[in-house]
RNA sequence: GGAGAAAUGGCAGAGCGGUCGAAUGCGGCAGUCUUGAAAACUGUUGAGGGUCACACCUCCGGGGGUUCGAAUCCCUCUUUCUCCGCCA
């Protein structure tokens, strides 16, 4: 959520970036200002209006204490009158902040100024690639079909149990998976971010702190009974640990990670894209979580780039990365870099992360502040990142080491697998 | 699931319906003393809104109510603790 203060300074400058995502925030600028506007005044009257019922309250007690029951009595029914006013000025002041959330809600999140103009993945800016595609032998499959042929990915089992997008990993492909968390925890770790198991529903509250509400809340499976949600991503739950946070200058950097399985309902998906691993409703994922000081987080961003470049060098997968362009980045982020895998037999490029800067869109609702050197206080940012998405991963691996002998384990796996081959 | 008790500032812990944004202790910060540190002593120390700065307003788990006036009384929700039951 944008702070106003910051729309009221920057108005033009945030209305020309904005146009990047294809959002036109001239008018709803205007009504914020507006509202703001009224905000405040009503705020003001309402305040003059009890502190003059509680200088009344005071003058009444002393009556009381003195025996002036009679002019005490005529006080009680100016404060009656004063008591209405504030009644309904308060009910104004209600409805005026709730009017300016509602719209400051809507606005998505002001993009950096790199990231080019555009409007859909076309339009994405490729900065990076990495690795050589693989020149598969005669035969060679995508992968729902080698999950099949080996029996380490069950569809249908899944349909059965739950239904579409809910696979079964079997025998060694769910050791696979076990071998790529474990793998991914540990370059966390040693790239310094502190480990976390998380609850994997959240209440309302984290919705709204990280911006998967309102406006995404189609995305996630809602608990009705308990009124709860199944987490999309662990960046919920590791980021709203620290809501409502004042950190101190000594606690910052802030780095955690956490392994969850996340849940996606994403309705409205068909055709070959959401075949196989494309595409699931529960899939597995490793997260980077950083608060940072406004001043470190982009180069904190890149880090997380390099950290994840790091993971695919060493899984020896062919990548890009590129940067989304204002259309296709999502509400909440200033700058987004995405990472694709090439998968051979698809003949296409899948996103297995996708690295952010929110800079204080997500702290600004999640009240995530720090106390400077100076003892001022001021929002801090956070960045999250896949490190990462397992389900395209595997789907790299299966379809890039895929040979007629089986298919290779990454070397760097092995240790984790205990096998170098599914055959 | 049943029965009780509780929820106050970074922590611990007082608080008669008015002078309580809240005693006291610890912690934090600044200073005195010291070669330096510790100890001791002195001062200072919650958050949000608002203002050029004051003033002023709001906040004692959340929400509602009683009252001229609520941390204090009532209702309700949530959470925690103790006892009983059930259970991986």
């Amino acid at each position: 959520m944008l702070q106003v203060s910051n729309i009221r300074a920057n108005k033009e400058k945030y209305i020309a970036a904005l146009a990047k995502r294809n959002f036109d925030a001239e008018d709803i600028f205007t009504r914020v200002l507006q509202l703001d506007e009224t905000r405040r005044s009503t705020q003001s009257r309402l305040d003059d209006t009890l502190a003059e019922a509680n200088q009344l309250s005071k003058e009444i007690g002393l009556l009381f204490k003195t025996g002036e029951h009679l002019k005490a009595g005529a006080l009680k029914e100016q404060s009656a009158q004063l008591k209405e006013a504030s009644r309904s000025l308060s009910e104004e002041l209600t409805d005026a902040v709730a009017k300016l959330d509602q719209l400051l809600y809507s606005i998505p999140n002001i993009p950096h100024e790199s990231v080019p103009a555009g409007t859909s993945e076309e339009d994405n800016e490729e900065i990076f690639k990495a690795g050589d595609i693989p020149v598969l032998a005669e035969g060679s499959m995508p992968h729902w079909e080698l999950a099949k042929k080996y029996d380490i990915i069950d569809f249908e089992l899944g349909n059965k149990i739950t239904g579409a997008g809910f696979p079964v990993y079997k025998g060694k492909g769910a050791r696979m998976q076990r071998a790529l968390i474990a793998y991914f925890l540990d370059k966390a770790a040693t790239s310094g971010y502190k480990e976390y198991q998380l609850p994997l529903l959240v209440n309302e509250a984290s919705g709204y702190g990280t911006g998967q509400l309102p406006d995404k809340e189609g995305q996630m499976y809602h608990v009705t009974e308990e009124d709860l949600y199944l987490i999309p991503t662990a960046e919920v739950p590791l980021t709203n640990m620290f809501r409502d946070q004042m950190l101190s200058e000594s606690d910052l950097p802030v780095t955690c990670t956490g392994y969850t399985p996340c849940f996606r309902r994403e309705a409205g998906s068909y055709g070959a894209h959401v075949r196989g691993l494309n595409r699931l409703h529960q899939f597995d994922k490793v997260e980077l979580v950083r608060i940072e000081k406004p001043e470190n987080s982009f180069a904190a961003l890149e880090g997380m780039v390099d950290h994840v470049k790091e993971l695919l060098e060493e899984l020896k997968l062919p990548y890009r990365i590129l940067r989304l362009c204002g259309g296709d980045m999502g509400f909440t982020a200033a700058l987004t870099y995405d990472f694709e895998v090439f998968s051979t037999a698809q003949d296409r490029w899948l996103e297995i992360s996708s690295v952010s800067n929110f800079e204080t869109f997500q702290t600004n609702r999640l009240k995530l502040r720090y106390k400077d050197k100076d003892g001022n206080k001021q929002l801090l940012h956070t960045l999250n990142g896949s490190a990462l998405a397992l389900p395209r991963v595997l789907a790299g691996i299966l379809e890039n080491y895929q040979t007629p002998e089986g298919i290779m384990v990454p070397e760097v796996l092995i240790p984790y697998t205990g096998f170098d081959r599914i055959d």
